[in-house]
DNA sequence: AATGAATCCCCCGTAAAGGGGGATTATTTG
DNA sequence: CAAATAATCCCCCTTTACGGGGGATTCATT
């Protein structure tokens, strides 16, 4: 019944993995590991993204492990022509480093997990497990950083009606727009607008916008 | 050197939680459960939020483990008024279904990590021990609802440059303003704005941002 | 009594927005 | 190679929005 690379991610299924990750030590390290695991097959490992883009279609993994930090195209900038190449493939970064812009980047290209490199290895391979059933994979600290992404700033200068109405500017709403919606008058609006401006320090909606979504206002 | 309950977080000091949790069995089960390790302190466990709120002050959990779906009081209503008596403590949400609009409601008003109860709670254990570390919790299928929001669309009809422009409109940028800083002329952003407004059907700044951001076209 | 919040009113001038028409280059692609 | 697409720029037009200035009122909380 079961192939030596199964096609279909039944949950006896082995997955099939692929590693991208320059420093050759931790390559090999990655490969020993799932090779001992008869739950997996490591279907390529390579040094560099350009190189593993010319035997992805080969290879046909359902989950890639890629490091961030690779010479020449990095990880992040991988991970577009990785999804050409192989559109439902699962894509789990590694990193050393937290550094926010590189997670959102990688999540906007459509990673499916985003792990640090001190996860050990036992972990890794249920964070491999789950993206395969369709689920995500964070480590601890990416997901802390993703959540300080979505939590608001109670120390707010702006009152409940003023958040309201910048949160309608950051949605481009016109002053008619949000008197509308909000059952005021347009002058209201405006003078609330004026009043945000004010406590903001600002005197344009992309700057109102630029300083609140900074500060966490909305 | 160790009192019974540590004010420090050391990563050998016993981890004060609190439990809010309608069903009494899962209620007892969790109380059960932490109180046959040694690393964890029950402080606290209620059916209601309301009667949570009143104890909290005295209890001061580390970490409160808070269901979502409670009678009276929502779960994620509950957050803002826990965050105000205890700022510093670490809530972690306990669902059934991964609705969307919880999540997001739930990490916008401060949750340091948000679980499905079909979790181990072994794992739930190492979730609190992260939270008390200052890391996030979240499980498989709740990262990746996460995580598809931030994902981009890459079947988006706009073309690149269509695409920064409308992202600097989602930005509240004028049109003068996208000008001067993709270094075009203002004609040329008018030309590329008609065009988007045209590929999506709408004839507003606010109208493409809705769609735009929909379709996650941005 | 005072403060802050939310509401509404008037003035002003400049700039922006949306819709219509068109043209010119590259580049990509069949 | 020819055709399509993308990106650039140009003109017309009208309406509305925007930002800043000055106020006032009501209501609740302090």
């Amino acid at each position: 019944m079961y192939a030596d690379k199964p096609f279909t991610s039944d949950t006896a299924a082995i997955i099939n993995v692929c590693i991208i990750e320059d420093d050759e030590v931790i390559r090999r390290g990655y490969i020993s590991l799932l090779q001992s695991d008869e739950g997996f097959f490591t279907s390529g490992a390579y040094a560099a993204a350009e190189e593993a883009l010319k035997h992805l279609e080969e290879d046909q993994p359902d989950v890639i492990l890629l490091d961030i930090q690779l010479p020449g195209i990095k990880g992040v900038d991988a991970l577009p022509a990785i999804k050409k190449i192989l559109p439902h493939v699962q894509i789990i970064m590694l990193t050393v480093h937290e550094t926010e812009d590189l997670i959102f980047t990688a999540l906007k290209n459509g990673a499916s997990g985003y792990l640090t490199k001190n996860t050990p290895f036992s972990k890794i391979k249920d964070h491999i497990r789950e993206v395969v059933k369709g689920g995500g994979a964070m480590s601890a600290g990416i997901a802390m950083q993703v959540m300080r992404h979505f939590q608001k700033n109670l120390n707010t200068p702006l009152t409940k009606r003023e958040t309201e109405i910048l949160e309608c500017i950051a949605d481009g709403k016109s002053r008619s727009k949000i008197a509308a919606q909000l059952f005021i008058d347009l002058e209201t609006v405006k003078s609330h607008i004026k009043n945000i401006y004010h406590k903001l320090d600002v005197n344009s909606r992309d700057e109102a916008i630029k300083v609140a979504r900074k500060d966490r206002y909305i």
